[in-house]
DNA sequence: TAAATAGTGTCTTTTAGACAATATGGT
DNA sequence: ACCATATTGTCTAAAAGACACTATTTA
């Protein structure tokens, strides 16, 4: 394996292998997060191969060194092939590395969480891939026994997206592209799993002014509700306290 | 490159070769941050082979799968190499992947940064490697052309710096056994870059229960002060605002 | 007019910032 | 006594929580 010393960098490289070393496996795998029916759901596919075949996993799968120019690629590429959506919310959430997480070898995963918005998406239907695709709300996924240690990086993306959830404004991107304060409060708590203060909620969020007022109302049975929609990117703006 | 599909999981696992594949490099790169004489600084290597011969670098290098149950032992392996240190706050930045990142292939890096208390090491010294490992003030860090991208990997780990030291207790990882609240205030300021106010500094700190006062005291010329040590270690606390 | 949902007023609480005042030890 | 540094007192400011109140729409 020890390389002559005199090499210039160039020689070194020309004849440098990956396959001469003992490497990692390598994957990107996702939780992609959607709210449906005013349920936290979470995209799952069964694998169609080994290992763990049949057993339902979070998306992912290897770089693919000629497609992909960057690790982040990788995820939108898988994202997109899972969902059809091109470039939503998407976050580095982990990277978990062990050498007994998938039968096969050492295996490393880059662990993304993404966040979509059901109907942008329900319009188009899943895209097909070569693993069926399902929506899980969280607490189904929880209860399946997901295949290589998907549950643990399951927990991962959940517990970030909850957090971030506290102290940004992130589940906008789960919203469609109008909507009234009230359903992204609901949101807000879907995730979280507790009932925020209706005054304390949307001082924060307008006082922040990364939403803004249309002329548009929608009318739902009783009193109209006022339309807003997003106003800048900066979806992962900082409120200096937690909710 | 296609498998038979026929085979049980236990015959697919036996047949498996990560070698049949485009696998990328995966490294583990890691930021290791100390205070010296008021300054922040960090552990540099010069390196001793192909590629970036000769340049200054962040120590790092690939996971051994032998030695390396996970990924963490990879980065704990790196820093017990380097300084001689055995387990000071360690904690994962970001994945970086690239196709160009190294001339050599694809590769992955997993960043990490470590605190540490300098005194502790500078009694044994920086433990001997097959490469130069010199701490380098911040600035010199940041006027040195680094090998890689590791410019830009040592930039993330600063920003990731900073700005836990503002909503965490991290910088206690940089002091010794015992010591005052304001050297732990000067550690805070040499971080951040910024002055604190130093009743609600102390405020803050002392209010989250985090250090514990102890009976003795440090003549330091001028008045003395009383002597602080860790309570415990939850050092990611979290305070419910940042400074 | 009643019910239901949208939206506001306002007081309290928490925690950081400003900055002055006091305490202590060495010279 | 004086200086430098440690330590505390206290007022202000920002932003979240509590909760009651008003406004609008439909039935």
């Amino acid at each position: 394996m020890k390389k002559p010393v005199d090499l210039t960098e160039k020689q070194y490289i020309s004849q440098y292998n990956v396959h001469d070393f003992d490497v990692p496996l390598t994957t990107v795998d996702m939780a992609i997060f959607a709210l449906i029916d005013q349920k936290l759901h979470v995209l799952l596919v069964q694998r169609n191969d080994h290992p763990f075949k049949g057993e339902w996993a979070l998306p992912g799968g290897f770089i693919d060194l000629k497609k992909d120019k960057t690790i982040n690629d990788t995820a939108h590429r898988k994202l997109l092939e899972k969902t059809g959506i091109h470039s939503p919310y998407l976050e580095q959430v982990q990277t978990i590395g062990q050498a007994k997480r998938d039968p096969r070898a050492w295996s490393v995963t880059i662990l993304y969480f993404a966040l979509i918005d059901y109907f942008t998406i329900s319009s188009k239907g899943i895209v097909p891939s070569n693993e069926q695709a399902q929506w899980h709300t969280l607490e189904q996924a929880q209860n399946l026994s997901l295949a290589f240690d998907h549950q643990q990086l399951l927990n991962l993306a959940t517990s970030r997206l909850r957090s971030k959830t506290r102290y940004t404004a992130l589940p906008i991107s789960l919203m469609p592209e109008y909507f009234t304060l009230t359903e992204l409060q609901n949101s807000f708590e879907i995730i979280l799993g507790y009932e925020l203060d209706k005054k304390a909620f949307r001082r924060r969020i307008l006082d922040a002014g990364i939403i803004k007022p249309t002329d548009m109302n929608k009318r739902s049975g009783k009193r109209d509700a006022q339309l807003f929609c997003i106003n800048q990117l900066p979806l992962d703006f900082q409120f200096p306290r937690a909710i």
